[in-house]
DNA sequence: AGGTATTTGTATTGCCAATGAACTTATGAA
DNA sequence: TTCATAAGTTCATTGGCAATACAAATACCT
């Protein structure tokens, strides 16, 4: 999830890849069936390029035909296309505090199969709980096959900082793990024969999959409060993730200054007030601390960032007054927000987010990079 | 400063322009004169391809060749390319609150020429400044002719949120400027007749300069410290400025809630503590105030963008004693600190750091694009 | 019903930039 | 003086797109 600059000089194969990867967005993006023609005008290519395009992504299983519409005006009627239902799909997986949970999505976007299970994972030990993920990713690939789908590839949702180079978590504070290798343990027990799953923060994926949710969407802070409190950016409607992976480190920024111990050993954390223990404290300032708290934050990051739009998923879904809270501090703390407003709502996808946001991590890279899939089709 | 997505296919001449821009960058960074031959090696091109781009590179003035070494092996010895000291240079402008700067950086970096003015700004309004800064650019290209470098462009830094689009001030409140279009004002007087100058951060600049200056630096917070306080992001050796260009602003980060009250409306930003006229003040506590809330700005920056160094600049780079508050706030909150530490540096340049960092950035637009500058040789 | 206009999609040719192999140039070592 | 070695250049080949021409499929007009 990282950005490395590699030196490779381009080939001929590179611009047919980065066409091909244009033309397959096009379709992607469309909300109506795509001709090679538009396609063409779209991009400035000539319809025979086009046409060569889309004729391989067919091939390579990526997009279909469908058939032409009524026929509105004069003319030789279009082939639309269309991404394709069947064929390559994402596997994503996901290990929180209280549940379990894997999915998968097609190259539409859509979900076409979801299972969780409910139980608290902490103390249990990083062993018997990828096992039982694992089992987890097997039953849904063993429904996959009558549909027509084969997995591409899996990404594991993890509430901690992963090193995105190896896939190894160096902490997850919430599940007590620490320093575990979960592709090595994943790999050969998943269905996804040759390829490591890639393993990533919890809150990350789940501001992917809130981006796939929403198409209006392109700059936005996805805040996550479970019992930890992560933060996923996206840019131009791509993930960032900062050098090493672990950008939006929320959590620990200090919103009450020599205020309670948090777990990290600092104090005043964001997560001491508007963590999911601090939430549910019997305090009966609780909410207004959560609220303040989480408002400031929000809009530091919202600042240091240069973000339009915050939406608030995990426990905050549930919220009305966090939102409120948030709205407010943004108002008063963001420099910007005189003339240019930030937009502040509520996730609706539900506790699994974060495990649709994995698949979708997967479909994302193969529509990134339709070529490197057409030898496989 | 800004990206932008754009639907464009790759021709032919992409790829071209894609390896005569890592061609030539291969040549930047290279401590040493480079051979084509080298080039070819390090690129995995062909020494005939890479020679055909040296040769472009030559032609359009932006390498040179200089004389084999001694020769110490067997073979035909290398004529190595090296950037060219002559020909493009940047012209690089800064509006502070209490100067005036102007600056000529050539292609390999060096700052050949800088003149700068003292005296306060505030409230002269932009048409008097703006006529000083066009005179003072116009004496620096006066100077240049004689060197054998030529105007290639124009960038000026702005203590205050700039239109990226536009190159309109929205609003530099030190400066009591609000809306001021410095591009229109600027462009009929400037040395560089086609080109409209870009406008930019002052703190964004200067970190380009910093960047500059430390071929080690990669991904880094650069925190200005003057009358107000600003940021720039570098990620990849990337100006990171947000999807509008309003990254970094960290001086309205809140570091005291309930503070005192900020002229931007809010309470207890960090522009309240540590910004030059609360590290004036005679009150006793306002050093250790500074370097708290200096070093939880800064700690809430590198956990939500994951940076592992911060240099410290403008009235900062004087002191010491913030750097120690700030290295041990970064030790107590960043997350990662434990297993990675965050790198705290004041820095070396001086007070005009954003000219040399806004003239770096018209160079950095010819080094990554060469081919748009073939034709203009 | 048939011709024309219009649009989609395909086939052919030419161009551009990179590759690969052969060739030339310039040096050190035997 | 000759050979080995490395740098740089020349030339035919290859892959991909542009441009153009052509075939196919429909609506509209008479």
């Amino acid at each position: 999830m990282t950005s490395a600059s590699v030196r490779v000089p381009a080939r001929q194969q590179s611009i047919r890849a980065s066409n091909l990867a244009l033309a397959y967005r096009l379709v992607l993006d469309a909300p109506t069936p795509v001709s090679r023609a538009a396609l063409a005008a779209a991009t400035g290519m000539t319809r025979a390029t086009a046409g060569a395009l889309a004729d391989a992504l067919l091939a390579a299983g990526l997009v279909a035909e469908v058939a032409p519409p009524p026929a509105s005006s004069a003319g030789r009627p279009a082939t639309g296309l269309v991404p394709a239902s069947t064929g390559w799909a994402g596997l994503g997986l996901e290990v929180n505090v209280d549940h379990l949970a894997a999915c998968v999505v097609d190259l539409t976007g859509a979900v076409r199969h979801q299972v969780s299970i409910e139980g608290d994972q902490r103390g249990r030990g990083p062993g018997p709980v990828l096992a039982d993920l694992a089992e987890l990713a097997n039953r849904a690939a063993a429904d996959l096959a009558a549909t027509g789908l084969h997995v591409a590839g899996a990404a594991v949702a993890v509430p901690g900082l992963v090193r995105s180079t190896s896939g190894r978590v160096l902490r997850a504070p919430n599940l007590d793990w620490q320093d575990v290798d979960v592709v090595a343990d994943l790999t050969p027990r998943l269905p996804v024969t040759p390829l490591a799953p890639a393993v990533g923060n919890e809150a990350d994926y789940a501001a992917l999959a809130e981006l796939a949710a929403d198409r209006g969407l392109r700059d936005f802070l996805y805040v996550s409060g479970e019992i930890g409190v992560g933060a996923g950016v996206v840019f131009d409607r791509r993930l960032f993730t900062g050098s090493r992976g672990w950008a939006g480190e929320i959590g620990h920024v200090t919103v009450e200054p020599g205020g309670d111990a948090c777990r990290c050993g600092a104090r005043g954390c964001l997560e001491t007030v508007a963590g999911l223990d601090a939430l549910r404290a019997p305090t009966p300032d609780a909410a207004v601390r959560a609220g303040a708290g989480l408002g400031r934050a929000i809009a530091a990051a919202v600042n240091l960032y240069d973000l339009d739009t915050v939406v608030l998923g995990g426990a905050y879904a549930g919220r009305p007054d966090l939102e409120e809270s948030v709205r407010a501090a943004l108002t008063e703390h963001v420099v910007s927000a005189g003339w240019a407003p930030v937009a502040v709502r509520r996730s609706g996808l539900g506790g699994t987010a974060a495990a649709v946001g994995a698949a979708t991590s997967v479909v994302h890279g193969i529509h990134a990079d339709p070529a490197a899939w057409e030898a496989r089709a």
